[in-house]
DNA sequence: GATGCACCG
DNA sequence: CCAGGCGGTGCATCC
């Protein structure tokens, strides 16, 4: 089928252009957004595969917009020479990459663009529109994508009339309408002052389109109103200037705009003339790019040699392992203790050849040599995903040992928020020969299937000969970013402890569970008479749309907050509510046991092993942007605790053996300490080198009273402030939590921050640093980019610098019992100590332990945990144990 | 598959 | 003027 991509020249060189650092080539001249441009195109063609393109750019300086309002885009920025100087090198490029371009004077490429869609949609052809500008949005149709850039340039968001139904719920003509009410400060179109992307939604969700919120305004309370009945004139012709205009004349006919691929060496010569050298390296010129359209411009896969191996061919394979040099363990299924392991891959540089080992020849008697060589810590290899490998065969007793470098854990360190890890992703990252992505070779959800074996074959192969290509490029990136101890001495031996941990299990109690929750059954079934007796009707109280109709519609208590489909029931909503009605009371308390019941009842059950009587939860090591780990199958890292009720669920876990305890130990005020030590603050310091409860000495700082003068309430605002500093404070935030004013709140942050000026300091440097560097980093050097730092959107800013803020605290703390961990594993090791280490809770550490060893423990755990690294205030760390979780309080 | 809600640190 | 706490997982509902 075919398809055409048209991309908004203008808009895409803007966005690349302020979303790249400067960059000059040797001549002087500015080539980022030229750059960024380029790896854009690479992309689009790869992934989209058109068959006909187009780069439309504005022409001109007076459009017909101009005729009807002089100041439109008035208010606009001079484009900056770094930039305007870039256009003529762009076309230059264009031409390189043969995609035609057009213009067309007093015309904005939006215009030419709507044109050439409209047509598409007549005729029924597939067009995907790739700008930054939102206003484009009211392009999309049943044949139209528009693609709009996000975070930066590197990746796009596609919005068909279903998506954008999703995210704005409106049809894409009513973005026009949007635009006409809220405006747009870059185009220097007024909208109705006071009108936001918030409100403008809610007037239209409710009134469908700018005429009828005017025709309705009189019925418009308040302040809303009267500006909505001001501004009308303003509304209705900042619709007009929104609205693009879809009848440019003489637009390229659709066969002028037939696209196949670009001519290789054309385009390596421009872009060596731009010199742009990583991009020249990443890119293979040999394979692909041959022009005929078929393949799009992407480089193909090349040929490759690769053996099904079976009993004949195991010789050559064995006599070929010491020489092989990367290896792919196909494990499926989302959890690992019950992964089938399909085969695995071994690649062999020297010969260019992969070898394929189903399961079963694995296996099989004659593979003991290979399965010596899997176990054999002295023999060096590579692979993608360690951690879920070693667990999925060591359900099989076949141990893996030696591996030196897993790229799945690599990928996550250098970019901990990238969520595209898997191999196919990397590979194009690295502009790698390609691999198919999972989903192609195996389809997903209902549709999964293992394809027939050469398929199999050439696929795990191909992986496994990404991670020898991926393997030298990854370890220079760790070297780079000065994550090279943090992947070695930490990251990566942590892997198999946590593969030990999870092997080893937690012991949980099936019988107790189901005693709990038929005690749990009762009382709900008596809890819902009761609600459904209030109500004077029976529905489905799990569902918030039907809680909600009888809580607002039917009793009439008021609304105090909306979510975007409806009033909010949430538990906050509901504390509020209680005075109105009995009800409120027994919907809470119905929430809180059919959570238990659910989730930790029901669901903890369907989780124990029935051979080993225990849970195997598995942590994921390369899910979480600060560097915690997350805790599945189950989450063991979200038991209850707050309230007794639910707290008892931790009396079910207890230790293997007849006799040992559960020891736990928890660093006390981690995040706190670390703060502390990253700030230098004196006030902090002091507190904790004299061991002081924090958040009294809070209060006796914030309040500038004395220890016995904090009450309990004082006590609690402090405990708030604290917390809201850890997660990167805002007067609003805070108030939420203390259920005080904007401007008490704001009141106690300068409050707290005249006092802790080391932790002011602190958190006005670490935005700059972001800034400047886009990245923020742990104590151990861990790295998360925020590329929103910068963004003019206040929203995505100020996350990206509350993120900023927190990411250092919270992923040294995360740096910091991953330390405690490794060290731990070593030290039962060395001491040939029977104990075991069972679960982490991010500041929390569980083991089982014999009663002849509880001494020992008791002594061991916290030296290594308070010992774990030095700061400039010491750790502490508290423990305990007990017969069961819930004893070891 | 998205959403709301509830559980944890 | 507007919008907003940091990091996760799991369940039930609804489309």
């Amino acid at each position: 089928m075919e398809k055409l991509v048209v991309v908004d020249g203008n808009s895409i060189i803007y966005r690349a252009f302020f979303a790249l650092p400067p960059l000059t080539n040797s001549a002087g001249l500015h080539t980022n957004a030229v750059y960024g441009f380029t790896t854009m195109l690479l992309r689009l063609i790869e992934e989209e595969k058109p068959t006909h393109m187009l780069v439309a750019f504005d022409a001109g300086k007076a459009t017909f917009r101009h005729e009807g309002y002089a100041e439109y885009k008035g208010g606009r920025e001079k484009t900056p020479p770094e930039l305007s100087e870039q256009f003529p090198l762009l076309k230059d490029l264009l031409r390189a990459f043969g995609i035609p371009q057009y213009e067309k004077s007093g015309y904005e490429a939006d215009d030419i663009i709507g044109t050439l869609t409209r047509i598409a949609d007549e005729k029924g052809m597939r067009v995907t529109v790739v700008s930054g500008d939102k206003d484009m949005l009211q392009l999309a149709s049943e044949h139209v994508t528009v693609a709009l850039t996000r975070k930066g340039i590197s990746e796009v968001e596609r919005y068909d009339p279903a998506h954008l139904h999703e995210v704005y719920g409106l049809k894409p003509h009513q973005i026009i309408d949007l635009k006409g009410l809220m405006g747009d400060a870059s185009d220097n179109i007024p909208g109705i002052p006071g009108v936001g992307e918030k409100t403008a939604l809610k007037l239209l969700h409710e009134y469908g389109s700018v005429e009828e919120v005017l025709s309705q305004a009189d019925g418009i309370k308040g302040k809303m109103g009267e500006k909505i009945r001001e501004h009308a004139e303003d509304a209705r012709m900042s619709k007009k200037l929104a609205t693009i205009f879809r009848e440019v004349p003489e637009v390229p006919e659709w066969d002028g705009l037939a696209y196949g691929g670009y001519d290789g060496p054309s385009l390596q010569a421009a872009l060596r003339k731009l010199e742009f050298k990583s991009l020249l390296e990443k890119m293979d010129f040999s394979g692909g790019a041959d022009g005929d359209g078929e393949e799009g411009a992407a480089p193909a896969q090349e040929s490759f040699d690769v053996a099904v191996v079976d009993d004949a061919k195991l010789g050559e394979l064995i006599e070929a392992l010491p020489a092989v040099d990367a290896m792919h363990i196909e494990a499926v299924g989302e959890n690992p203790h019950h992964a089938d392991v399909l085969g695995v891959a071994l690649y062999v540089p020297e010969s260019g050849r992969g070898y394929y080992v189903p399961y079963d020849v694995l296996a099989s008697e004659a593979a003991a040599p290979l399965r010596d060589w899997l176990a054999d810590a002295e023999t060096p290899k590579r692979m993608y995903d360690l951690h879920k490998a070693e667990v999925a065969l060591a359900w099989r007793g076949l141990p893996l040992r030696g591996v030196r470098f897993d790229v799945l854990l690599a990928a996550y360190l250098l970019d901990p928020t990238e969520s595209a890890l898997a191999l196919d992703g990397l590979v194009r990252k690295y502009g790698l020969p390609q691999v198919a992505s999972d989903e192609d070779v195996f389809g997903k959800g209902a549709k999964f299937a293992v394809p027939e074996l050469a398929r199999l074959a050439d696929h795990l192969c191909r992986k496994a000969q990404a991670v020898s290509l991926l393997t030298p490029l990854m370890e220079r990136d760790l070297e780079e970013g000065g994550m090279h101890r943090l992947y070695y001495d930490l990251e990566h031996p942590l892997a198999s402890v946590l593969s030990t941990m999870e092997l080893t299990g937690i012991r949980t109690d099936g019988d107790d569970l189901r005693t709990y929750g038929e005690q749990l059954a009762a009382r709900l079934t008596d809890i819902m008479q009761s609600i459904y007796e209030h109500a004077g009707m029976e529905f489905n109280i799990n569902s918030p749309k039907q809680l909600g109709e009888v809580l607002f519609d039917k009793l009439g208590l008021p609304v105090w907050k909306k979510t975007k489909t409806g009033p909010s029931t949430d538990a906050e909503v509901l504390e509020k509510l209680a005075p109105y009605h009995e009800i409120v009371k027994e919907i809470l308390l119905y929430r809180q046991l059919a959570k238990l019941q659910s989730t930790y009842v029901e669901g903890l059950l369907k989780e124990i092993n029935p051979k080993t009587g225990k849970v195997h939860t598995y942590y994921r090591q390369t899910i979480a942007a600060t560097g915690r780990l997350s805790s599945q199958f189950p989450n063991l890292q979200n038991i209850p605790i707050r309230l007794e009720e639910g707290r008892k669920i931790r009396q079910v876990f207890k230790p293997s053996e007849p006799g040992w305890y559960i020891f736990t130990a928890d660093y006390s005020q981690i995040e706190l300490r670390v703060l502390a030590h990253i700030s230098g603050d004196e006030r902090l310091r002091e507190a904790f080198l004299n061991d002081m409860d924090i958040h009294t000495k809070t209060a006796m700082d914030v309040f500038g009273v004395s220890a016995n003068q904090v009450d309990a309430n004082m006590r609690r605002q402090a405990k708030a402030v604290n917390f809201g500093i850890v997660y990167g404070i805002s007067d609003y935030g805070l108030s939420q939590n203390l259920d005080i004013t904007r401007k008490e709140a704001a009141n106690f942050i300068e409050q707290y921050f005249s006092v802790f000026q080391g932790v002011r300091k602190y958190m006005d440097d670490i935005v700059q640093t972001a800034r400047k560097d886009g990245f923020v980093t742990t104590l151990l050097q861990r790295r998360r980019y925020l590329p929103e730092i910068s963004a003019s959107n206040f929203n995505l800013r100020s996350f990206a610098e509350r993120t900023a803020m927190n990411t250092p605290i919270q992923g040294t703390a995360a740096d910091i019992i991953k330390l405690a961990m490794v060290q731990m594993a070593e030290r039962l090791k060395a001491e040939g100590l029977q104990s075991r280490m069972l679960l982490q809770v991010h500041d929390e550490l569980v083991f089982e332990v014999p009663p002849d060893e509880l001494e020992t423990m008791k002594r061991i755990v916290p030296e290594v945990m308070e010992g774990a690294i030095q700061l400039d205030v010491p750790l502490k760390v508290e423990a305990d144990y007990g017969t069961n979780w819930y004893e070891a309080k």
